[in-house]
RNA sequence: GGAGAGGUCGCAUAGUGGUCUAGUGCGCUCGCCUGGAAAGCGGGUAAGGUUAACAGCCUUCGAGGGUUCGAAUCCCUCCCUCUCCGCCA
C-alpha cells in the first residue's frame, strides 16, 4: 500500500508509475482517490469540532446533574441534535474511507529506479548471463515427464485421480529426492546464510493475505475454505511475513531473516493450456522461502543478499541458471524491484522460473502495519520486507532430472544431496 | 462441539454510566541526592488522525454494531485466551 501523504504530494509520480506498469487505467482511480482525500479531511475537521463540543457540553451536563443546580434539558436537546450530526458525518466518513481503502489496496507499489521500463516478459533484462555446469548431455534427451514415468518416481496420473490435474505424486526415490532437496536447502540457509528456520501454518486468515498483498486483488488465485474462512497459502511468504503483523520491532532486532519450508497451493485459474505439462504448472508444490525484515536504508543490500543466497543453492547443485531483472510491465504489483532466477531445462530447451527475489520496500509493511523504532527516534517507522524463493522444488526438479540424466535413462544424484538421499543413482 | 471464567497504557492490576483528560505498582528512563552506587525523592513513559505545528482538538480499554446528551462500565454479534467435559492424529 502506498502512503496517502506521498500520493497527495506526488500525484504525477504515481501516475507515471502506473503508466510504466501498464496500469494507466488506474489513473482515473487515482484522481478519485485524491478527491476523496480532500473530502475526507474536510469532514474529519468538521466532525472533530462537533465531537469536541459534545465532550465539553457533556461535562457541563454532568456538573449540572451532580450539583443539582439548574436544568440540563436544553443542553441535552441541543446535544441530541449534535449527536445526530456526528452520526451522519461518521456514516459519510466511513463510506469515504472504505472507498479510499479499496483504491489504496489496489494501487501497485512504487518502482525502484533500476527497474527497466517495458511492457511484458519480453522486456525483462538479463542481469546475470547463463551460468553453465559441465553436464555431458550429448545423447537424445528425455524430458522430466518421461524420466519420472520410466523410473517410477513421479506419478501425475494417480495424482490426477486422487486430487485432480496439477497435483503430482512423488514415489520411492523421487519422494526421497524431493525431501532431500528441501532439507538441503533449509540446512544451507540456516547454517551458512544465518536464517532462522520457521515452520508456519499452511492456512491463514484474510488479514494475512491482505498484509502481503494477495488480497483483495489476487484472491481468485488462492484456495479458500469457506467453512472455516481460511485460505491455503500460495507461498510461505504469507504466514512468515505476517509473523510480525501489527508489531513495533526494536531497532536492535533488525535485520530479521527467516527461512521456511511450506507446501504452496495455487489455483492457477485461467492458465490452462500454457505450460501445463508435468511440473511446469501445478496446484501444489514445495518451496523454501527466505523472508527478510530490514531497516529502509538496508533493504537493497538485503535484496542482493537474498539473490546470492538463492544462487548459492543452484551453484551447490550445479544446476545451470540465469538471472533476470524484471521490467516495469512484468514485475508483480507488490514489488518495487524483483529478480527472477530461471533454471535451464535442456529437454524443453528453455529457461524456467524457479525463484523470485523481491524488495517490497514499505508496501507490505504498511498493509500489515509492521514498524520499528529507529535508534534515537521516538516515532515508529515502517520497515522494509523482502523475500525470495530459495527455491521452489517443482521447476528445480525438472532441471535437476534433465541435467543429471544418463544415456541409460537413470539419474545421477547431485553430490551435495547424497548425504540426504542415502543413494547416488536413481534407476 | 458443550459448560464456565476472562481479555484495560511493556508486565501486573484498579475501575459496573458523568471529577477516567484511564488510577496504582513493577519495569524502563531523566533529574535531585551521593566520592560512586543502592535506597529515597521528583518528573517522564502508547498508537493513529487532523494541522504549518512535537500547540490545540479528535479517535482507540480484544473487534464490530447498539442504547445514551454522555460508555472501559449497559445490550448484541464475532474473535482470542484459560479451566473442565466430549472427540481426536
Amino acid at each position: 500500500m502506498l502512503d496517502i501523504n506521498y500520493i497527495r504530494q506526488n500525484p504525477e509520480e504515481v501516475a507515471e508509475m502506473l503508466k510504466k506498469r501498464q496500469q494507466a487505467e488506474d489513473s482515473i482511480r487515482l484522481d478519485e482517490l485524491l478527491e476523496f482525500d480532500i473530502q475526507r479531511r474536510q469532514l474529519v475537521q468538521k466532525s472533530d469540532e462537533l465531537k469536541a463540543l459534545r465532550n465539553k457540553v457533556s461535562k457541563d451536563i454532568a456538573t449540572i446533574k451532580r450539583t443539582g443546580q439548574g436544568s440540563a434539558e436544553d443542553l441535552i436537546r441541543e446535544m441530541k441534535e449534535v449527536a445526530d450530526n456526528i452520526a451522519r458525518m461518521n456514516e459519510t466518513l466511513g463510506e469515504l474511507e472504505e472507498k479510499m481503502e479499496a483504491i489504496l489496496l489496489s494501487l501497485p507499489n512504487k518502482l525502484h529506479i533500476d527497474v527497466p521500463t517495458g511492457c511484458s516478459s519480453e522486456d525483462n533484462v538479463i542481469y546475470k548471463e547463463p551460468i553453465a555446469f559441465d553436464h555431458a548431455l550429448d545423447f537424445p534427451l528425455k524430458n522430466h515427464l518421461d524420466l519420472g514415468n520410466t523410473l517410477g518416481i513421479l506419478d501425475f496420473e494417480r495424482g490426477a485421480k486422487i486430487s485432480g490435474s496439477g497435483f503430482p505424486v512423488y514415489a520411492g526415490k523421487g519422494a526421497r529426492l524431493e525431501r532431500a532437496l528441501l532439507n538441503f536447502m533449509l540446512d544451507y540457509h540456516t547454517e551458512k546464510h544465518g536464517y532462522t528456520e520457521i515452520f508456519p501454518p499452511f492456512m491463514v486468515n484474510e488479514d494475512s493475505l491482505r498484509g502481503t498483498g494477495q488480497w483483495p486483488k489476487f484472491a481468485d488465485q488462492v484456495y479458500y475454505m469457506n467453512e472455516d474462512d481460511l485460505y491455503a497459502i500460495p507461498t510461505a511468504e504469507v504466514p512468515v511475513t505476517n509473523l510480525h503483523r501489527e508489531e513495533i520491532l526494536r531497532d536492535e532486532q533488525l535485520p530479521i531473516s527467516y527461512a521456511a519450508y511450506s507446501a504452496c497451493f495455487r489455483r492457477e485459474a485461467g492458465s490452462y493450456g500454457k505450460d501445463t505439462r508435468g511440473f511446469l504448472r501445478v496446484h501444489q508444490f514445495n518451496k523454501v522461502e527466505m523472508v527478510k525484515f530490514t531497516r529502509p536504508e538496508d533493504s537493497y543490500d538485503a535484496l542482493e543478499e537474498i539473490l546470492h543466497n538463492a544462487e548459492a543453492i543452484l551453484k551447490a547443485l550445479k544446476i545451470p541458471y540465469r538471472v533476470l531483472l524484471l521490467c516495469s510491465g512484468d514485475i508483480s504489483a507488490t514489488a518495487a524491484k524483483c529478480y527472477d532466477i530461471e533454471v535451464w531445462s535442456p529437454a524443453e530447451n528453455k529457461f524456467l522460473e524457479a525463484s523470485s527475489c523481491s524488495n517490497f520496500e514499505d508496501y507490505q509493511a504498511r498493509r500489515a502495519n509492521i514498524r520499528f523504532k529507529p535508534a534515537g527516534s521516538s516515532k515508529p517507522v515502517f520497515i522494509h520486507t523482502l523475500n525470495g524463493s530459495g527455491l521452489a522444488t517443482s521447476r528445480l526438479m525438472v532441471s535437476l532430472l534433465e541435467n543429471y540424466q544418463t544415456p541409460e535413462g537413470t539419474i545421477i544424484v547431485p553430490e551435495v544431496l547424497r548425504k540426504y538421499t542415502g543413494f547416488d543413482l536413481i534407476d
